[in-house]
DNA sequence: TGGTAAAACGAACGTTCGTGCTATATACTC
DNA sequence: GAGTATATAGCACGAACGTTCGTTTTACCA
């Protein structure tokens, strides 16, 4: 391998640590020489790689993004659009953050709260990607009413607000409580609102739940 | 005054500065030096009402937990026991994160977020505290069942999980987008659940809502 | 094989953190 | 008014923070 694509891979592994110690421990909780323990590497060394700390966050913030449209969009993405697609986007989402692959739950919901009150540019980038995540839930939800599977009189913004806030407290009494069944309260809500706004085609979608979710890359 | 008295006031003071720091940097981000720059007097003075850092946490937490009940709890109370305490109880949560006298919003989910993955006393005591307030909630519903405003089939931890869920959301878009709008959402989906679970009885009940709001302590 | 540039290192910087120890004001008791 | 307990201040500590600097190791190219 060449001198440079070392270079890459390293700041590559270096961001993965960051992501998972930073879901847990917050992004200003992740400390250089927190991280560079943990790589078995030297402070400086991995330093080098940024520039600034503000720079490692951002760019954390970044990897954050990469792994959440690889293991959530993407999947609910082959499903055809639609309500189905709509209804993968939630269900994959929790599964997601159930599957406990991030000690501190969802990344975003972490840092969010964290970042909410401190302006700079991580706080900016954050706000940008979960603005980037409400609209894709509510133009799943545009999408299902233009096919026919939704009714057409509801707000679509009023039901992605309600829709994320449902996956955030989930999130909220998973990470305090580590109960499983926030999950399933989740679903229900979703899945009852679902069901109460499908049409006559889009009901018959969601009854035929997929058992076995294969979550490839 | 006394001497002891003037210790005890001093206190106060301390976490009632406290509580609104933390509130927007966090109970990591309250540091004590900030606090004492911030009170006029000295780390050590300020340090020996408290002994350690993780008891002035504490402390504030405590602090934190009285205001709540001063101000939402205390006031929702005021109205008789049934659908219109429920509500209240809501409403007056949503109205008084929004007032902003806290600069980072609802003060538990700021805290909870950032130590619900940090074992120790803290976070045992804030987990205790929401648990307390989703107890509440599910009381106020179980008690407008018993009062016949609310159809007694409907699963109240369900619907107290939907509720903290809602108002997560809005506490959530507000601090990320300064959006007021996220509250008037978070009301409206609330109360369309409680109109469709209202019986004849509890119906009318919210339908006269009282415009001005009093929240005397 | 010697030169070059990227990558990682080790040591130190100045600052801030939480936390002790000691001293000095202040108010209450006898 | 002397004695005592409480409240606050001053100063210093060891550790950890982000950051800088000069050096050494590494892998490619001529």
């Amino acid at each position: 391998m060449t001198r440079k694509a070392q270079g890459e891979r390293t700041r590559k592994a270096i961001l993965e640590t960051a992501v998972h110690i930073a879901s847990a421990e917050g992004l200003e909780g992740l400390t250089i020489g927190r991280l560079a323990l943990e790589l078995s590497m030297s402070k400086s060394g991995l330093f080098a790689h940024f520039g600034s700390k503000e720079e490692l966050q951002v760019a954390t913030v970044e990897a954050a993004r990469a792994i959440f449209i690889r293991e959530v969009i993407k999947p609910a993405f082959e499903a055809t659009q639609g309500l189905l697609r709509l209804w993968k986007l939630c269900d994959i989402w929790l599964t997601y953050v159930q599957s406990g692959v991030f000690r501190g739950g969802c990344f975003f919901a972490a840092v969010a709260a964290e970042f909410d009150s401190r302006p700079g540019p991580v706080r900016d980038r954050i706000a940008e990607i979960m603005k980037e995540w409400l609209s894709t839930l509510r133009n799943a939800i545009v999408e299902a009413q233009t096919a026919g599977h939704l009714n057409k009189e509801i707000d679509a913004t009023q039901l992605a607000f309600e829709f994320n806030s449902l996956e955030l407290g989930a999130n909220w009494a998973f990470q305090l409580y580590d109960d499983p069944r926030a999950f399933k309260r989740a679903r229900e809500a979703i899945l009852e609102r679902l069901n109460r706004y499908a049409t006559a085609a889009g009901g018959p979608l969601l009854s035929s739940k997929p058992r076995s979710r294969r979550a490839r890359a």
